[in-house]
DNA sequence: TTATTTTATCTTGAATTCAAGATAATTTAT
DNA sequence: ATAAATTATCTTGAATTCAAGATAAAATAA
């Protein structure tokens, strides 16, 4: 097989400090690398609806919450990993977009709760099926068999994040949110 | 095994859009997820050093590159797949810390040369063990056998995300850059 | 009841990034 | 030799994000 850039980089490393661990960094590497050229390529189908990356998550999130598609900011920020002023800019962005309302809790006044409107549920139905088949386009390249060591394979790496996750949540950002410890 | 938050997700799915195609989608999430829990794991050790994890990207790959540890600025963003302007302020920052110098180009004074200085390689020769050690330990959750089936299937997947980029150029950030076309 | 703590959300300011384009040097074509 | 195209870097402005803290409601304790 033709090296790939992480190789080259282990090369490097090996050359001017022999005998390195280099076999985390070259897996984690390709991690960090898969997720970085695999982001444009979703948003490529994305854009064609009109859509970022984090305007579809945030309605993905409350399409798949079920009826009545709503959601309080807090599980949504939770949901995404992002923090809590994050998503006060995503909501109101959204909200002038037309795609959610925020609406009271009558229950508790603290809540807000955010539900997808009728032409949020739309464009997410809308883009949905394109997502769903750019990402299985992106994995033809792997035979059935491979493609279940990936997934098995990532499946364990994540267990070993949701660990430590869970032991230290303040390593993890968004998460850390002052009032938002799970 | 406890099913982890993308088994949720398409659990969530599955109720709302039966017989939707998740697999891909799942290994996917999967994929994103790790990198967004991981990033925060490299940062604390980074932070111990005062450094950023974009710092220690920059200073690293002048580092491995080998005396005298200069690379020209299109080298770095090219290597660090971010654009140009995001590297002129990266350099600039690391130059104010007294890290890196810019020299010029002789030859074509269109180049700079960005050069490690002597406090630049020793930040990065201090820290680079521990960031190595700290990597090691994420993955000491996993056998040999384990390690070896994730690093295969990243490899895998690398293969395919650096095939289309090599495809189509316009489809990656950073290397998109208007007069760097690889 | 009143005070304290906890919970939920939002605001502010700084950092980082990108896209687009400006600037300037070099190379290629005519 | 001159013009055009290419290459290399930097500048600008907008978008996104986070950390820290502000605000306000609810739950708990005294």
């Amino acid at each position: 097989m033709k090296p790939d850039a992480v190789d080259k980089i282990v090369h490097q490393w090996q050359q001017e400090i022999p005998g390195l661990a280099t076999d985390a960094m070259a897996t984690l590497g390709r991690l960090k690398r898969c997720s970085v050229l695999y982001q444009p390529l979703l948003d490529a189908v994305f854009s064609r609806f009109e859509l970022t990356s984090w305007e579809f998550d945030v309605l993905a999130t409350l399409r798949r919450a079920g009826a009545p598609y709503s959601l309080t900011p807090t599980a949504l920020f939770s949901a995404l990993m992002v923090t809590s002023g994050t998503m006060t800019h995503r909501l109101k962005s959204l909200e002038s977009r037309g795609w959610i309302i925020r609406e009271s809790n009558a229950q508790d006044a603290r809540q807000k709760r955010v539900r997808l409107t009728e032409a949020g549920f739309a464009r997410i139905d809308k883009a949905l099926p394109e997502h769903i088949a750019n990402m299985e386009a992106m994995l033809q390249g792997l035979n059935r068999q491979q493609r279940a060591k990936l997934d098995e394979a990532l499946t364990g790496l994540l267990a070993i994040f949701e660990q430590i996750h869970a032991d230290s949540p303040g390593l993890s950002r968004g998460l850390s949110d002052k009032t938002h410890r799970l």
